[in-house]
DNA sequence: CCTAAACCCTGTAATCGTTACAGGGTCAAG
DNA sequence: CTTGACCCTGTAACGATTACAGGGTTTAGG
């Protein structure tokens, strides 16, 4: 006796908003569900597993084509899955990278923030030193940091 | 005797990709440029080193909306700069969270990693920890790390 | 002089993942 | 019988940038 749910009770459950287990249905993630006469969609014990396993993934920030790959590797239970370890460690040297550079921003964030109390515009020292422009790289497309 | 110069040698010298500038213009952050006799948008001196302001905000990560604060303090001399404090103060502050959170990922990463070297994928200790769901947080928005 | 490359213009759509609509249907409790 | 809580589809928004399409201009070489 299988139970099943629709999909504002998978999000309850899973934390996953409709609007996103739509989307995951959408590009290709998920299979499509069972529909139910009105054409509700119904989900399986499977299925709420399967979106926990992307919901972790994207709390760990690998993003869905990762994911996703993952999840065909989890499908094809006898392939070598080194390519699951490949990711994982892409990821984790991303991010490393990442923290990396928003550290490097910090600190030089750190260096011009409360230079300027109480002063004017004219004199402030951190428009100064934006205006000042040695940015940490001006090769093009460099220095964009996502944050 | 001011020079001007067009858009392409403008991106070359800032490290700013016309599309962007020309972007910066519709948001507002640059002001319209003369035009030539063929529409050709012309820079002066005082546009790139507004083009290099913003290079160095968004080098540190600051949005274009913070940086638009900061050119208008910088745009009104006689203001009180306390402002611009605020929005490094508070940019800083995002950023040491981000940095907090994605050394949070890295570290459950680093954990997994490495842990199925040429394994199948049915015993994939990556794949098995995506499964068993603890996500650090199961709150609805939460642990959305953009990275 | 002519042509090809390199530049410029505008406007629109893509990227990524999620959210927020609009406009409609279904179902249960009051 | 109406209200509210669901569900459906499709589309647009967010932020910043890039990539087109479709057209015009300049510049350098042959």
């Amino acid at each position: 006796m299988k139970r099943y749910y629709r999909i504002g009770e998978v999000a309850s459950r899973t934390g996953c908003s409709p609007e996103s287990i739509r989307h995951y249905e959408k590009l290709g993630l998920l299979a499509p569900p069972q529909r139910g006469e009105q054409g509700y969609r119904f989900y399986d014990q499977a299925a709420l597993e399967r979106i926990g396993f992307i919901r972790h993934g994207r709390s760990l920030g690998l993003d869905l084509h990762s994911i996703q790959e993952l999840l065909a590797l989890s499908d094809t239970p006898d392939t070598d899955c080194t390519a699951a370890d490949d990711i994982a460690s892409r990821h984790l040297e991303h991010l490393e990278e990442r923290i990396a550079a928003l550290q490097a921003l910090a600190g030089e964030l750190r260096q011009v923030v409360h230079q300027c109390r109480g002063g004017k515009a004219a004199n402030c020292q951190i428009i100064q030193t934006l205006y000042d422009h040695q940015p940490t790289c001006t090769e093009r497309g460099c220095g964009e940091v996502t944050a």
